[in-house]
DNA sequence: GCTAAAATTACCTCCGACGTAATTTTCCCC
DNA sequence: GGGGAAAATTACGTCGGAGGTAATTTTAGC
């Protein structure tokens, strides 16, 4: 998940000459030689989390499988956890782009549910679906199980924003941040529960099929709650 | 909230003679002290967080103002966190043990509500009431924001046990934890309900009817859906 | 090429977390 | 009420992550 936000150390470009529009692909040397870099340290990093968990790999370790600066780390990576959860825009924004971008006539409700039955169909990492190491790396570190816990907030916050400005509701009304707790919510015991499979090691495919049905009636208990809501 | 868990360094007495029972008040001159040194420091810190922020304040300083060794704090306090946010386990259990000790022919959803009703009827501080300077020590505080996240986590795990055991469901039914999501994350959105507010200035009394009315809105959204489980 | 900006680097401090051994305080039993 | 055991407190040390600064190297644009 994530850190899409975070390209490394200085995006701005000269100011001298700004004829470069910020969101273009950015096709130079630089930007070329930055992305690698941070594609080198976030490799080892990875590795070497996976190899021998979170905690107990240090950042001088990183920097040394790397051939890069301790310094250098940090610059691209502000905090430890960066360099393990990735995508994590993507998994904050994912709920309330489903919101937003929903079929006309089609309630909230009806567009998150599809969604995370379509996810489990996919296996997709955002739903949950990752390595057994990857999720056992999360579950044995405070740090990242800490991390985790608030992108699903964050995630719930962005949703109710979504939501706020899908059905209208004035400034301080109260149902859109309940709502979307409340479905919230169920995505992300769902997650929590395909974690949980993992960890007791079963495939991903009897994943989805024991998913889809517990996704079925979890998503049931809250229909009757949120399913006219729009 | 919380931390009666850790009652300090040491709890267990002299292995010859077991005369004690660990339940026992101990009132003995040693626990006297320890539970002294415990406040002191305590107090202190807490003293320190709400002058000058968590982050800003150092262990060195609590363990200067209560003129006692470094060690001596982190003995009593493993994680500085734990100095500031009291009544950790009364927090986790609440939601539980509202459950458990429900009325006869009441349903879990009834019971949560009426808790929490109540709750804000006295302005408890395990509903969120409490001095802006309290919570504005916990926002400003990522750490603190991160250990509050896993409080609400804790709870709402505590939760789902006791549905599951109310409920006799099966042991691998997701419904337990689905309504336990639901109904957790209604408190914990009311709960941060009367902390922004608490932030805006509000006094307590106007929080509590605000949200007398918010409370029931969250609640009845929620209820075509769990008003009949149990 | 030359110049300015950005990236990387080598040090640095600070603080929380943790461990260990020594010292003091308290307790229990004789 | 004194002696020995246990517990609490203490001083001291290490380690790792976070953060800052100035110097050096690399790249971009003229």
């Amino acid at each position: 998940m994530g850190m899409s936000t975070d390209t490394g150390p200085g995006t701005s470009r000269g100011s001298a000459s700004g004829t470069r529009r910020p969101d273009e692909p950015a096709t130079g040397l630089r930007e070329t030689k930055k992305r690698e870099t941070r594609q080198l340290i976030s490799d080892h990093a990875t590795r070497l989390f996976l190899q021998q968990g979170f905690e107990a790999t240090t950042l001088a370790e990183i920097a040394d499988a790397a051939r890069v600066a301790k310094k250098t780390v940090t610059n691209y990576f502000p905090r430890k956890e960066d360099m393990a959860l990735d995508h994590q825009d993507e998994f904050v924004a994912g709920l309330a782009r489903t919101v937003s971008g929903r079929e006309p006539g089609e309630s909230p409700f009806a567009a998150l549910r599809r969604a995370f039955l379509s996810a489990v169909a996919a296996q997709d990492p955002v739903a949950g679906f990752a390595g057994p190491e990857f999720i056992r790396m999360i579950v044995e570190s405070p740090t990242l199980s800490a991390c985790l816990r608030g992108l699903h907030d964050q995630r719930e916050e962005a949703l109710a924003a979504a939501l706020a400005e899908a059905t209208g509701a004035s400034a301080g009304d109260i149902t859109p941040r309940a709502a979307a707790a409340l479905l919230g919510g169920v995505h992300r015991v769902l997650f929590q529960r395909i974690q949980e499979l993992t960890l007791a090691g079963r495939a991903n495919p009897e994943i989805a099929a024991v998913l889809e049905g517990e996704a079925v009636r979890a998503f049931d208990l809250l229909a009757p709650a949120l399913a006219d809501y729009s």
